[in-house]
RNA sequence: GCGCCUGUAGCUCAGUUGGAUAGAGCGUUGGCCUCCGAAGCCAAAGGUCACAGGUUCGAAUCCUGUCAGGCGCGCCA
């Protein structure tokens, strides 16, 4: 209905130009917003605002004049100057109702596209070095609706999880897991406070002495001796030595044992939460691939790379950084930022598009790095886009709660989710604009389960469902929903809840543009106070049988939409609730 | 100190790329089930869009400054 406008008004501006009420050279773009008020009309423009300046004509002349050169159509019923010379097309009663027999052909792939683009999303790859606490369940429920609805609307997706499986991070996993275990030993340990305090890490020293029993066994006396370290940190580093030393070959089996146990947590959790990948990358693989290494070569023969202080660098700073990067350690490591550009570099060779990597807003200091590392190489910097998901403030009541993985003290993922369940945690994260701060009481979550906006959109679709069943029930024909005669639709909510189906495919599309999910989550919301107040103020089966027909129609559009929505999000679409 | 994000109703948040009278949920107040699901509907109250300038026909939206909050500024990941 849009294009069919645009080229109305296309035609209206040619012809002021051929006669002179516009200069030839006059530049214009043509747009409709719905309008909010009914008694603007169904679309509004604001050209003749934008044109008066350059036909030198007050607003209100120029708009005059495009409504008068406009050609005929069918749909149009009026059109009418207002305000300042904003212009309001009134169409024809049947006209919004169009969308509803596309819907009903194209059932669960209305609003979807063509193929576009070939995108990589990765999203959440958090640490295999505990469970996955609330502030990774906002990445995943928005990375995870993000990648339905860019392939709803055509683009092929893939999704993917990093994993960060080499590095001190799985270093102090590992050390954590042993001191543990040799306490199960009997042994006396002094537990750092840095190390890893969370109670998974019992569990899982528990597994390794039972499939190792005390094999991994070494005295306090062999592991503390002449351990000597200025700070907690190097102590650390000290220790996870020792540890690497005294268990040879064996120190690798307690390392895998903890990070694995702690992948499959994560991958179950996920998918519990209906968030499944189509691929886990392994970081240790790019180490063990070499891919590392070959990277660290190639940027050396840029003219990007410099010694300094025996580490060397890259020089990220002609790419708009705030300084200059480590990429090989002085003692001949590479950082992680090494193994991120190898990982970036090997996402772009399995030809993909774009790559889209969703990250938590307290990296944002790291794009400039990454970007100026690919362009370095070579490579458009354009091709990765980086989204970046605000921390979510967690607080019991009043009191703010803690999220360091380290510290043991954090809420996590399956906590919420078993309280409130997977639709409600789903929803609730999807509500709010990613890049917004937000604040989450723990204690309102949970008491609020029952007043969850995502109740409200399912009741709409169960109500929906309920209706047919009871139209089964009583033998009444809704076989012929196609042929409904849509002029029997004249009530002002029918006309609003049309005028909002069609505006689904908007709504799909612009929440791609903007990778922004939350405009389809408020969208499915309008969408069911729409239907409710349709509900409450008319009656679908106890009428007369060519308006009953119509009405189905209608209320069957609505189901699926809200259907198609949900699913989008990651939620489900319930018939009865 | 520098950089990024944010400031909208009592609380949590939207606001269609600068449009007409700034919206929703929760909370508060008052109505609606002999009728296809009341997890619903209808109505009321609640606002100096942090503050001050600027840009223009027109600003919550764009620019500058001030104030307030979050995050970042490692040879950690």
């Amino acid at each position: 209905m849009k294009r069919h406008l645009h080229e109305l008004f296309s035609s209206a501006l040619e012809h002021l130009r051929a006669n002179g009420a516009l200069p030839r050279d006059a530049a214009y773009e043509i747009r409709f917003a719905r309008s909010r008020q009914p008694h603007h009309g169904d679309f509004a423009t604001n050209l003749a605002l934008t044109l008066a300046k350059i036909a030198r004509r007050s607003p209100r002349e120029m708009a005059q004049l495009i409504v008068d050169a406009l050609p005929e159509s069918q749909w149009l019923a009026r059109v009418e100057v207002a305000g300042p010379g904003f212009i309001n097309v009134f169409l024809v009663p049947g006209a919004q109702f169009e969308v509803l027999r596309r819907i009903r052909e194209q059932g669960d792939r209305y609003g979807h596209a063509e193929p576009g683009r070939r995108i990589l999303i990765e999203f959440v790859s958090a640490n295999p070095t505990g469970p996955l606490h609330v502030g990774h369940g906002r990445g995943a429920a928005y990375g995870d609706a993000l990648a339905r609805i860019l392939s709803a609307v055509g683009h092929h997706v893939e999704s993917e999880y990093y994993v960060n499986d080499a590095g001190r991070q799985t270093d102090i996993l590992a050390l954590s897991v042993w001191l543990r275990y040799l306490e199960l030993c009997g042994e006396t340990t002094s537990y750092p406070e840095n190390a890893y305090q969370g109670d998974y890490i019992f569990d899982i020293a528990a597994t390794v002495h039972r499939e190792h029993a005390i094999l991994f066994c070494r005295s306090a006396d062999e592991i503390y001796s002449t351990l000597d370290a200025a700070d907690p940190e190097s102590r650390l580093d000290a220790l996870i030595q020792r540890a690497k030393d005294l268990l040879g070959p064996h120190y690798q089996t307690v390392l895998k044992t903890g990070v694995e146990t702690i992948l499959e947590d994560i991958r179950g959790e996920l998918k519990q939460l209906n968030v499944e990948y189509d691929s886990w990358f392994s970081e240790r693989a790019l180490v063990t691939q070499a891919e590392v290494e070959r990277v660290i070569a190639d940027l050396k023969r840029t003219n990007y790379m410099y010694q300094r202080d025996n580490a060397w660098w890259f020089r990220s700073t002609a790419f708009g950084d705030e300084k200059d990067r480590v990429v090989v350690r002085a003692g001949g490591e590479p950082t992680y930022f090494a193994s991120d550009i190898a990982y970036h570099l090997n996402k772009l060779d399995r030809g993909f598009d774009q790559l889209i990597d969703i990250w938590g807003a307290d990296h944002h200091g790291y794009i400039a790095r990454v970007r100026g590392a690919l362009q370095g190489l070579g490579e458009n910097p354009d091709r990765l886009t980086v989204l970046l998901v605000q921390f979510a403030v967690l607080y019991r009541g009043s009191e703010k709660v803690s999220m360091s993985t380290r510290s043991g003290d954090f809420v996590t993922l399956r906590e919420l989710r078993q309280e409130i369940g997977v639709d409600a945690a789903r929803f609730f994260y999807v509500l709010r604009k990613s890049d917004q701060h937000m604040d989450f009481d723990l204690d309102l979550a949970a008491a609020q389960t029952n007043e969850n906006p995502v109740y409200y959109v399912q009741y709409a679709h169960a109500r929906i469902c309920s209706v047919f069943r009871q139209a089964s029930d009583l033998g009444l024909d809704v076989g012929r929903l196609d042929s409904a005669d849509l002029a029997q639709l004249t009530e002002p909510q029918e006309h609003k809840l049309g005028a909002t189906l069609s505006r689904y495919s908007d709504v799909l599309h612009s929440a791609a543009r903007d990778y922004e999910p939350h405009q389809l989550a408020y969208y499915l919301r309008d969408l069911a106070t729409e239907f409710h107040t349709y509900y409450n103020a008319h009656r679908f089966l106890d009428v007369e049988p060519e308006l009953r027909l119509a009405r189905l129609l209608l209320v069957d559009a609505t189901r699926q939409i809200i259907c198609n929505g949900l699913n989008l999000l990651g939620v489900g679409a319930p018939e009865s609730m």
